[in-house]
Formats: structure tokens, sequence, C-alpha cells
RNA sequence: GCCCGGGUGGCGGAACUGGUAUACGCGGCGGACUUAAAAUCCGUAACCCGAAAGGGUGUGAGGGUUCGAUUCCCUCCCCGGGCACCA
């Protein structure tokens, strides 16, 4: 027998399927229609996409916790091919990074070679380990090639209003200086060096996640993820329901009085003082407020604090009275209000009101200060606390102290990096443009006019915020004609430019497309509000019928209407281009990038009616988001905006990006007026790249979108998403908010649906040999490479499915290896011995086994049990090797159940010796014959007083009643009943018999 | 403190909707082959009593439901992970 053969034959093998194309994923047309409810959806039609992780290319290279989850999802696709879908299966590079930048500083080599190299180096070692990849899609997030749609991307965030800078407290790690985000600072530490985090204000770029929150809980309803990692996402967003409610201040000037957030507003009467974040405070005193010297010397004090030291171990609770007083509107008695850093500026409202009586910090905090703790129970004894709180709110909102709120622990997303190795942040800050004061047309729609609805409010709002703001009355506004209005308008819309605004209401939204087309001028941003553009043709008899539209003149309307729009012919002329709807309107009812086509942002806001109301703050607070702020996005054709090559890569003590020193790249023009500007210095963050790249592995290699709609539609959503649960809470969360936000711009067909995940699996981590986390320091580091070069990599690919449960933690063994090595050792013997003419005929048994062990193994692939995968092929193996051989029959089957696990030893035998000209693994899955699982007889347990004393071996199909002829004539029962009769028999069929005496 | 996992031989771990606890692998022990060793093969093995037949005990601890519990319920202990002054 010659011996198994390994690297040689390995290495052959790779190379073949590579030249072969085996694992190469093909396009095809989007086949069929989805389920509209993913989980129901299953996988559909003929594709099949597996993802996992793309890795940090470091300089350690591959860890031995990558295969794990590498080697998993190859078994997966590689039955999924067998069982005939088209799978892709793509790999990629995270590429961005700090440690990468931390090499170049230290060694004095720019980034994109360490990268370049490490990337050689990973690619070598995943080839080496035999997985079924397509090496053609690959993707690197640090090639201009992908960041370009990267950085386009973000534009459409700045452009769709949910991209912001503003001045934040930032974490900011004084060993890597760099401003971290809440999320890498958790415990007040640099989630990378250990240091402890200083708070620094400085303007970041900050993307408004928290918009999504709602939808990024609810959701989770709709998709297969592992039930623990649905529970850290619906913590980390952290929702709580509650009210706020105002407390009005005496003797401050500012009229508004405080706001608070309470989850027990039934609890309102035992508040006997408000507490607010000293940050609040510091706010206050911004604008004026003039406390004691005390107060001013606590909230020094508590800013200097970072927030691990405000959390720290004692928290022992400090905090100084505010000298100001405010009115229980409950009780009507007068409360202090105090300052204390237990209250947190950014969750709820920044303040509280302290119910002592209900609360152990609101307790501890007035023990300490001697504040007082009355308790007033307003609570009747029979209400549940729902109906409490309820009842409770209902008394604040008829008062109108306060109304029902939520919020979410989530924050929003701080986006900026002040460092060199990350994307560059597309945007130029133009003074001049900044200055400029920018218009607004208001288009009312049929029977409107100026004086209707919210224009007068929003007119005369937008002019207290610096718009020049245009509201004519258009002419016979309840018998409209096409081209008088079409004329009143043109002249307006001739002044405006690309940073003016056109908002259109009902018919006035469906002019504003008109206008577009016609005019072919370019504007900055429009605003369809409830636009009267229906999905489908409407039919004018119903409406006449309709009660809405009673004395309203149809047919003029009609006319009107008849004037076709396009959506897609006035795309272009706009920059920005948000539609906004009434998810309650009985005119226009809500659409959909199924019929409006990508570009548009489309939002619903939750109202009821056609936006007929006086006023509506949502509206001017989206459209108070196209105020010119003077940064300036870069035209796609400028796209990508490369990182200039640089000396130096250190980060600045100023807290600056090392981009900022590169003048010759900062100064440059600005995109719009052409006048001078500087560009943003700052890159994104990793979690960037990484938040889209399974939409570029559908169409890799498209130089004209990110990808292509068809592609997308046929590919999305993920099958089967595998990674670490160090990644279930940020690049799990940033990923599926970004896929939803690219959705709801249509640029990810309707059709794939929002959530960009159908299912999400965790893989636990290996541990070192004593079960203690491997680590460079402590020198127990298992190295992929050396264990390739020793047992080759099918050993290796099958001992890591078989050390333990999958998504559990488990020690890596030297000595297990051994088992598995020998187990392949064995498979090959079988292949090997005497002739074939020699081989066994298969008996009952080994039917069984073998029959059992396919749908073992067709199970629990599918439900990723690869550990007892594993061990019943071991069993299967070993009773072929009792029987003296492999049977004829159930050869290729064998080997094709082993075939994602080895799939080099399987393809060797496979065409040398089975002389297949294709590969095993576009091979066809095996089949059982489900009738060929159960022997004919059965062991039969026979139990008395819950103890096993003996078994009978009887037939499968055996009656209860004969079977319990049988047992009560058995001698040992006869003995253990000792002449007593059974009080009760109790039949399992196939199990056994319990016998009570 | 709160929320998830998880405690099964010497070790990694199996056990379907409650039905023979310890599959498979490692390691151990005994044997075969060999001059010898390695490799391979065969056998053995939870613990206690017993020469054996056999009996008893046993899935972190205690209790409960059941003819029957690793599995379901209650209380508690330990380990791992996540969150953590979230009003």
């Amino acid at each position: 027998m010659s011996d198994r053969p390994i690297h040689d034959s390995e290495a052959k093998w790779q190379e073949k399927w590579e030249k072969e194309g085996v694992y190469r994923a093909e396009d095809r047309t989007f086949p069929d229609q989805p389920h509209p409810n993913p989980l129901l959806r299953k996988e559909r039609g003929s594709k099949f996409y597996g993802l996992i992780e793309f890795p940090y290319p470091s300089g350690d290279g591959l860890h031995v916790g990558h295969p794990r989850s590498f080697t998993a999802i190859d078994i997966f696709t590689r039955k999924r091919r067998m069982e005939g879908k088209n799978v892709l299966y793509p790999i990629g590079w995270d590429a961005f990074g700090l440690p990468t930048e931390n090499y170049a500083i230290k060694t004095k080599t720019a980034p994109a070679i360490v990268t370049a190299q490490n990337i050689a180096n990973f690619t070598r070692q995943l080839k080496s380990l035999g997985l079924g990849f397509d090496w053609s899609r690959e993707v690197s997030t640090a090639d201009p090639a992908y960041y370009k749609w990267t950085q386009w991307q973000f534009l459409q965030f700045v452009k769709a209003g949910l991209a912001y800078k503003a001045k934040s407290t930032i974490n900011w790690c004084p060993k890597d200086k760099i401003g971290l985000a809440n999320e890498e600072a958790q415990g007040g530490v640099c989630e990378r060096c250990g240091t402890a985090v200083e708070k620094r204000e400085k303007e970041q770029w900050m993307i408004k996640i928290t918009k999504y929150a709602e939808r990024l809980l609810k959701d989770l309803d709709t998709v297969d993820y592992l039930d623990r990692i649905k529970t850290q996402q619906v913590n980390w967003i952290g929702k709580s329901e509650g009210a706020t409610i105002r407390f009005q201040v005496s003797g401050f000037r500012f009229q508004d009085g405080i706001e608070v957030f309470t989850t027990r507003p039934d609890t309102i009467s035992g508040a006997t003082f408000l507490v607010i974040a000293p940050e609040m405070a510091e706010a206050w005193m911004r604008d004026g407020w003039e406390p004691s010297e005390e107060v001013e010397k606590y909230v020094a004090m508590a800013s200097r604090r970072s927030e691990q030291e405000r959390a720290g171990a004692e928290r022992e609770k400090g905090g100084v009275s505010s000298g100001l007083k405010t009115i229980n509107p409950a009780t009507k008695k007068e409360i202090p209000i105090w300052i204390a850093d237990y209250v947190l500026a950014s969750y709820g409202t920044g303040a509280i009101m302290a119910v002592p009586a209900h609360d152990e910090r609101d307790d501890a905090f007035a023990k300490k200060f001697h504040l007082p703790g009355i308790f007033v129970c307003t609570r009747e004894k029979d209400w549940s606390l729902e109906k409490a709180v309820n009842r409770s709110i209902e008394w604040l909102e008829k008062e109108g102290v306060g109304k029902r709120a939520t919020t979410y622990k989530l924050r929003d997303w701080v986006f900026s990096r002040q460092r060199y190795w990350g994307e560059p942040i597309p945007l130029v800050h133009c003074e001049s443009c900044a200055k400029k004061k920018q218009k607004v047309l208001l288009i009312h729609g049929f029977e409107g006019s100026a004086e209707s609805n919210w224009f007068p409010w929003m007119k005369q709002e937008l002019e207290k915020h610096g718009f020049e703001v245009f509201l004519p009355t258009l002419p016979d506004s309840s018998h409209p004609k096409f081209e008088e209005w079409m004329a009143a308008l043109e002249p307006i819309i001739k002044q405006f430019g690309e940073d003016d605004i056109i908002v259109g209401h009902s018919l006035g939204g469906r002019s504003i497309l008109h206008l577009l087309s016609r005019l072919k001028k370019r504007i900055g941003h429009v605003y369809l509000i409830a636009p009267a553009v229906w999905e489908k043709p409407l039919n004018w008899n119903e409406i006449k019928k309709d009660p809405n539209w009673e004395g309203s003149d149809v047919d003029t309307f009609r006319v009107f209407h008849d004037h076709a729009v396009s959506w897609e012919d006035a795309r272009p002329y706009a920059d920005r281009k948000t539609i906004i709807f009434s998810d309650d309107d009985p005119y226009v009812p809500v659409q959909d990038h199924s019929t409006i086509p990508a570009g548009w942002f489309i939002q619903t806001l939750h109202q009821k009616g056609h936006f007929n109301h006086t006023e509506y703050p949502e509206l001017l607070e989206l459209i108070l988001q196209s105020k010119n702020t003077g940064w300036i996005p870069l035209p796609d054709d400028q796209l990508p905006l490369k990182l200039p090559e640089v000396e130096a890569y250190e980060p600045t003590d100023t807290g600056e990006s090392p981009l900022a020193k590169i003048r010759l790249w900062v100064e440059t023009t600005c995109p719009k007026c052409g006048g001078k500007a500087e560009r943003e210095t700052d890159t994104m963050p990793n979690w960037a790249g990484s938040s889209w790249y399974f939409l570029r592995y559908c169409d890799p290699h498209n130089d004209r979108e990110f990808a292509s709609p068809e592609k997308l539609k046929y590919w999305m959503p993920v099958d089967l998403y595998n990674g670490g649960m160090e990644h279930t809470t940020l690049h799990l969360l940033y990923s599926r908010f970004w896929h939803k936000f690219l959705w709801d711009m249509g640029y990810v067909p309707h059709e794939c649906g929002s959530e960009p995940y159908r299912s999400r699996r965790s893989h636990g981590l290996i541990l070192a040999q004593g079960g203690e986390k491997m680590s460079k320091s402590k020198g127990n580091v298992v190295n992929p490479d050396d264990v390739v070069a020793k047992y080759g990599a099918d050993v290796f690919r099958i001992y890591e499915m078989f050390m333990g449960p999958f998504d559990q933690a488990v020690p890596w063994d030297t000595n297990g290896i051994e088992g598995v090595k020998r187990f392949l050792d064995k498979v090959w013997g079988l292949f090997n011995v005497g002739a074939i003419h020699e081989l066994p005929l298969p008996d009952d048994g080994l039917q069984i086994l073998y029959h059992q062990t396919v749908k073992k193994i067709t199970d629990g692939i599918d439900q990723l049990q690869f550990n007892t995968c594993v061990s019943q092929l071991m069993i299967l193996t070993n009773g072929f090797q009792d029987a003296g051989g492999v049977p004829e029959e159930y050869r290729e089957g064998y080997l094709k159940l082993l075939a994602p696990f080895a799939p080099h030893l399987t393809e060797e035998i496979w065409r040398t010796q089975l002389s297949h000209k294709d590969s095993i693994h576009r091979s066809s899955w095996p089949s059982y014959d489900p009738t060929k699982i159960k022997s004919a007889t059965f062991e039969l347990v026979i139990q008395i007083n819950g103890k096993v004393r003996d078994r009978i071996t009887v037939a499968t199909d055996i009656a209860e009643d004969e079977a319990k002829e049988v047992v009560l004539k058995s001698e040992k029962v006869l003995t253990w009943l000792a002449g007593k009769s059974p009080q009760k028999i109790v039949y399992v069929p196939g199990k056994l018999i319990s016998i009570v005496v």
C-alpha cells in the first residue's frame, strides 16, 4: 500500500481547480420573486451566497482562528454546490487600519507596500488550505477602485442629510493619538492599546445611525440570526419607552425649562429633585447662565474626568446644587435642581427627575446630600405597571407638561479618524459657498395657495434661518392649467442655482419633475412632499365617486395630470432628491423603489393625512438639512479622491490627521464656485469599507457603479454569514444600517430586501493548548503554516472541524490532530486494498450505516454540526474497514460525503482511481433511502421500576401486545417481578418497555 | 448588578421532540506483528463492592414533576462572554 499523497497532491489539485474554474461563481439573471419575508424566503432560486468576514491582512499572517470559520463555510458552500446551487463564496481584504499604519511609522515603509506584502502572504496561506473561494472576485478596501465607491456612498449619506459635522466630545487615546468611537473605547480604555482615554472636543463627521434605530431593531424579526447575536443587537440599540416631562425653571432666563426623560412617569409625584448632567450646565453657562462659584468648580472638574473615572469602581456619587428651583407638576411643590455626573449627557435628555423612593441611585444621591425622599404612590394598587405608565402619560399630555417618548442607547456614528491609512473623506470646505444666501421655492398643490396648509409657517421658519423664500400663489389652483403653472414657476427657477432648494407639495411636487426635465437646470435639493405621482394609472371614474375628491374639478386636474412625468428624466438635475410620504394619506399612497428609480431618498413620516396641517416640524427639520455648511461634496467624476503619498505617517499632537500637513493636497478649488477651498483631512474608520464589501463581491470589477442592480438582484441577500462574536455589535450593526440606507436610496434593488444577511452564525475561539487565549506574548500561538507543512490541508481542515462544537471555544490539542491523520490514512487505505473485484457486498448492517451516515451528514452540515459529521464519517470508515473494503455501490457516495471536508484526498481518489474527468466538487450530493435507515430488528430495553434489567431483540414492527407478552415471559423479568404483578406497563415503540411494580 | 452561553470519564466532546448516559477521537492499559522500536491491527476501559455472575452509585449541588430527567421546573454554586450610573 502506498502512502497517502499529501503535499504534491494538494498543490496539484489547488492549481487544477483554479485552472478549471471549479469555484467560479456564475453571474445569472434574477430568476424569481423572493418572498417578502426573508425568513420564509429561504435560499431562493439557483444561487447560494456564503460569506465569511474578510480578514484584516496583518503582518502576523493567518491565525488558526481564521480557518475555523473559513473551512466551515467552505464545507457548507461545497455541499450547496454539489446540491446544484450556483455558489458565490468570495474573499477579500479589510485592508485599511491602524496596525499597518503603526508598522509603517516604525519601519518607514509606505502602508500601501506593507499591505500588499501582507495580502500576498495571506493569499498564499489561504490557497494552501484548499478553500473554495472565487478568487476572481477578490476585493481590497484600500484599492482606489474599491474605495472610490466607499467615498461615493459616504457622499450619498451627506446628500441625504444623514452625515453632519459636529463638535463632539470624543474619546482621545493619547498613545495612539487617535479619536475613538464610543464603541472602540468601551470601559474607558482604548480598544487597541488599553490606554485610558481622555475626553477632547473635536469637530467630527457623524452619521445619523440613530435615525435607523427603530428599523434596525424591528427588522431583526425578519432575519435568522443566532439568538445571542440578536440579543446583543437589541441591547446595544437599547430602546426605552416612557415620557419626556418639562419642568419650568423659575428665575432662569431660558423659558423652555428643563426636559427630562423617564421610563416611569407614574412615579412623578415622588420626584423630589431634578438632576442635570454637568455638560448641560456647561452649555447653559456658555449661553450666559452665571452660577455659583461652587457650581463652576464642579462642572470644570467633571468635564476633566474621563468616562472611565466617572463610571469608575466606587461610583461614589458627586454633585452640587445649581441653586435653581422648579415645580413638580404633580404635587405643585417646589423642588431643587442639582448637577451631578451620575446623569449622562448623552442619554435621554441629559436630565432626570429623581425619585428616591423608586430608584436606588436617586436614593443614594438623596441620602448623601440630605435631599428629601418623600414617597407618594400614585399607582392604584390593582393597576399593572403598563397601565399606570399609560395613565400618567395621558395625564401629562392633558396638562401639557409632558408627552410620550422613546429613547435609545444607540448614538450617532463618529465617522472621522485623524489618521492616514483610511479612505479620505471626499469633501472640501468653501468659505464663499458657506456665506451664500440660499433660495427656497415652495410650491403648493391642487386647490392650495400661499396662505394654505403649512406654507405660511414654513416660509416664516425658513426666513428665520436665513433663507430667501419664494412662495407664489399659482394661478387658479382649483382649476389648474399646466402651462400657466409652468409659466409662473419657470422664471423663478431660472434664478436658482446648485445651492438652492425647491419644495413641492402634492401637485406642486409633481410640477417639480416637469420643471427639472423641461429646464434642464441643475438645482441643489428638491423635496417632493406627497407628490401627485401615482404608482398605477388612476381610474378617473372612481376618483369622481370618491368622497375625498367631492366638489373638486377632477376633469381639469386630469388634463394637468395627463402631462407625463418621469423620475428618470428629472433625476440628473437635482443633486439631492428627497420624497416624503405620509403613511396614512387618502390621496397619495407610499411608494418605494420598486416604482421609483434609484437616487431618490424616500422617507415615510408617520403622519395622518395629506400634509394639510399648519405646522410640520419634521418637514422643517428635513429641509434645514440642506442648509449649506460650506462643505461641498466632490463631484462623482473627481472620485476616487486618492490618498496622497506622504513621507511621515505620524499623527499630529494637535489631533489633526497627517494629511493636514500636506498643504499642496489640502489647498484646492471648490467644485461648485471654483474659488479657493480646503479639503477635509480626516479619513474614514475601518467600519466604512467593511459595511458594503458583500455588495461589491456581486460585481467586483464594475467601474460605473458600486455594483449593478441586476447582479445585486441575483446574488443578494447573503444566505449565510459567519463571523466572530466580537463583531456582532459594531460591524453587524453598521453594515445593516449602511445596507438599509443604500436600499432606501434604491441603489440596492428593492427585491434584495432591506436586510443584507439572511442568516448569521458565529464561531467560537480557538484557544491555546492549556485553554487560555493564544497570544504572541505567551508564545502559545499555533501557526497554520506549520500544521499544513506537517499534516497537509485536509487533516488541518478536518481537525479544526472535529475539535468541538463550531460555536464554542475549544482548546487546540496537538495529540488530537494525530487521530484525524489516522482517519484519512484509513480512508486512503480503503481505496488501495487489493483489487476492486474483491470488494465486499453490503450486508444489512453496512447498508443501514451507510444510509444513516448520508442522512446525518446531509442534515449535519446544514446545521453546522461539523464535529459530529466528522465522527459519523469515522464510524462509517471503521465500518468499511471491518467489512474489508467499501462495497462498489457506496464508493462514490462515501467519497462525496467526505469531499467537502477533505477536498484534496477525495479529488485524488475520484479522478485518479475512479477515473473521473470532472471534479468531485462539481458532482452531485448523494441521497439516502429513508426506508433503509432502520433495521428489521432492534434491541428492546426492559426497565423495571426505572432500571434497565434486560434487553431482547425483537422485530422493528412488533405490536405492543406482542412485545408485552414476550417481555413478561423473560426469565430476568420474572426474577425481578418476584411474583408480584405489574401495576403499570409503559411501551415506547422502537425503544423500551417500562414496568412498574 | 443585569442579559446570554456553558458545567457529562484522565482529556476534547456525543446523546433525536424526556426513553439503553459516556458515540467518535486523544491519552491509558493488555495483546498480536517485530531481533527491537516505530507504524499498524486486535482487545480493554465511568466509579464503588465482588474472583466472577451480579449488584449499587453516577451528567456542578440540592429539591420537584414523571413509569422514566444530561434533557422540563424551582433554588443555589462555579466557569466563559456581553452590557454596565441607560433614568
